[in-house]
DNA sequence: GTCTATAGAGTGATAGAC
DNA sequence: GTCTATCACTCTATAGAC
């Protein structure tokens, strides 16, 4: 009988679109096998807990990713640069609007309580190292925690609003808003 | 033995108040009976299309809410009071963040497109009615409909990131940094 | 033989339609 | 209340690695 072995890491992705398109209550095991091409008895070995071990899986690779590319960089690196490669980042990353943010889909939902710290890290933990970048830019650390929380959630309605109106250009614009507005608010860049 | 007489215009509340908490998916018709009071039957005599068209009656009533006591007070009023006043009642409508958008919530899931048109002509006439009114308090046109999408999706943003955070406070201090970011872009009031 | 990964029929519970 | 479809999930059978 001809084989496809995976691994589990390489399921997390595939499982993580169908969370992402459907949500958790939408994302039926049926439509899981299906759009994954893995049959229940691949999933259930990878993941005994059912569903609910596969969408904290899912919060936890995408939490990861974000970890690694943007919310580190926020919290390390040059914090202008930092700051500048993570509105292109998350640009990308939600494809200008055509890709949902899964963690902020997982607040609305009434699952929301299951994941809440998951999900409640992943927002806190971007506002804060992004707040922190802006601090090292050299913003008032109240403003800055201020102007980071008022971004994330700019983010997120963007994200909504794009697919409400079924026009991704809508969240490219707002995302260029809150980066002026952002580069407005920090002072004049020192020239070393 | 004593009997409860419904209407369909008092039943579309309690329906209203189910599909925001749990969603489209979530709002299963036991979950739909339980919270409604209400049989089975006594849904499908008001609702013969069943969920699909419960959900519709739901949209339309937020819909024919926000029509009255905020599009058409932007499109017709006295533009900076109508605008004030949409900030207020926005704030008591969603509870400080307590309460979900019923509609964007919609927007995200998977149902969207059954209910495309619903969802896109509330945001549409959400941002066309606010550009309409920052425009005739004297904003140039361009930048009132830039804006107008800004705001309407920042509080979209607003509501997603208080639940996640689980921290009402957020809606708060977002729509307050919308409202005043909004009242420094028009031109200073003319007193008559 | 053991072990892990796979496929998919079969389970009771519950969904929405009527 | 009754219907069928589908839900999340379990379990058996089998494939190949060792």
């Amino acid at each position: 009988m001809a084989r496809t072995v995976f691994e589990r890491e390489d399921v997390v992705p595939l499982l993580a679109e169908v969370f992402r398109a459907l949500g958790y209550e939408g994302a039926s095991l049926s439509a899981l096998t299906a759009r994954t091409g893995l049959s229940k008895g691949s999933l259930y070995n990878f993941f005994p807990g059912g569903k609910a071990e596969m969408a904290a899986a899912v919060l936890a690779h995408v939490d990861g990713w974000f970890e690694r590319e943007i919310f580190t960089p926020l919290a390390q690196d040059e914090p202008r640069a930092a700051i500048a490669h993570m509105w292109a980042a998350s640009d990308a990353y939600f494809r200008s609007g055509r890709r949902v943010c899964l963690v902020g889909a997982f607040a609305l939902e009434e699952t929301r309580d299951r994941f809440a710290l998951a999900i409640q890290g992943y927002f806190r933990r971007w506002i804060e190292t992004l707040a922190s970048a802006l601090t090292r830019a050299g913003s008032d650390p109240g403003q800055a925690a201020a102007l980071a929380e008022y971004a994330v959630g700019g983010i997120q309605g963007a994200l909504v609003l794009a697919r409400a109106l079924n026009d991704e250009t809508a969240f490219g614009r707002t995302l260029a808003r809150l980066e002026q507005e952002m580069a407005a608010s920090l002072p004049p860049a020192r020239t070393p």
